[in-house]
DNA sequence: CCTTTGATGCTAAAAATTTCACATTTTTCT
DNA sequence: AGAAAAATGTGAAATTTTTAGCATCAAAGG
C-alpha cells in the first residue's frame, strides 16, 4: 500500500486536548458541569438533550469520574459533581482547539468572529478596547 | 422518582451545534479537515492521533459523507473531501458553544483569555483594536 | 418505629462505533 | 498491453458506548 507517516511527534496537533477524548455522552455530560459549575443527577438529565433516563446519566458520571474527569461530594442526601480539571484551563485549552481547527490559528481572525457576530454593547466594546491596551504595555514576545 | 423537566424548549441550550452529536473518531476527522481545508485519505491518516488502519478511515470517510457532513470530489486518482458546511459556519457555531460552556456567555471573558494567553505580536494588537472601533462605529444594539 | 420516598451501587443487555480483511477498480510504469 | 502499485467498495467482527433494570441504602414523615 504506502508508508504514513505517523507524525504524533510534532507536539503540536491535538496535543493534549482530553475532551477529544470523551464519548459524546460524555462530553455532553461535562459541558454541562463545565457550564453550571456544578451539578447533581437531577441537573444533568435537565440539561441533557434527548435526555436518557435517570440511571444511564449516573452511569455515565461514575464512569467520568473512573477516569478521573469528575469527582463528586455530598451535598446533604445527593452528589454534587465537579470537573477535577479547573474550568479555565479546560476552556483555555478547548479555546486553543477552535482557533487552531477554524481560524487559521489567528487571535485576529477569531476576535474579528467573536465582535461581529455578536450582539456586543458599547460598553463591552469599550472593556474591550482597554483589554486591548493593557496587552499592549503588560508582557508581549515582539 | 422525581419528575425532571426534560426541557427541550428554551432553544438556547446545545442548540443545533452539530459536532456535538459526532462520535469520538467523526470529530477528530472532522478536525482535521476543518484545519486542512480539504483532505486526502492518507492526510487524515497522518493528522489522525493513534491512527488506525487506511480502511478504517476510509469507512469513518464513507459514513460522514453519508450523514452528510462530507463531499468528496476526484483529484487524479484520489479522492479529496471536503466539509459540506462551510468552515466558518461551523467554527462560528463552535466558538459560540465554548463562549457559553467555559465563559459565562461573555465575549470580554474569552477576548481576555484570547490575548493573555498566546503571544501575540504588537502589529495584530494594533489590528484587534481596529477590529474594536471598527465594530463600535458600526452596526450595534445598544 | 415503620413506611415511603428518593437517592446510590451494580450488572448486564442493546446499540453504536470502530476496526480491518478481502475483493475490486483504477492508475502508473516498463 | 501487461504487471505492479495504489486507490476505492463492501461486509462483518471486535470493541466501546449507551442504556436501563433491580437491589440497596439513607432520609423524611406519620
Amino acid at each position: 500500500m504506502l508508508k504514513y507517516s505517523h507524525h504524533k511527534d510534532g507536539g503540536d496537533k491535538m496535543e493534549d486536548y482530553r475532551i477529544v477524548r470523551l464519548s459524546r455522552r460524555e462530553r455532553q455530560i461535562m459541558n454541562i458541569i463545565y457550564e453550571r459549575g456544578s451539578a447533581s443527577v437531577a441537573d444533568v438529565l435537565a440539561d441533557l438533550p434527548d435526555a436518557p433516563s435517570y440511571s444511564t446519566v449516573r452511569a455515565l458520571l461514575r464512569i467520568l469520574e473512573e477516569k478521573g474527569h469528575l469527582s463528586h461530594e455530598k451535598d446533604g442526601p445527593r452528589y454534587i459533581y465537579r470537573s477535577t480539571q479547573p474550568r479555565h484551563h479546560v476552556g483555555r485549552s478547548a479555546l486553543k482547539q477552535i482557533v487552531q481547527t477554524f481560524f487559521d490559528k489567528s487571535v485576529e481572525k477569531t476576535v474579528a468572529t467573536l465582535v461581529s457576530d455578536s450582539d456586543i454593547s458599547d460598553d463591552e466594546l469599550d472593556r474591550l478596547s482597554q483589554l486591548i491596551e493593557q496587552a499592549k504595555k503588560g508582557g508581549n514576545s515582539s
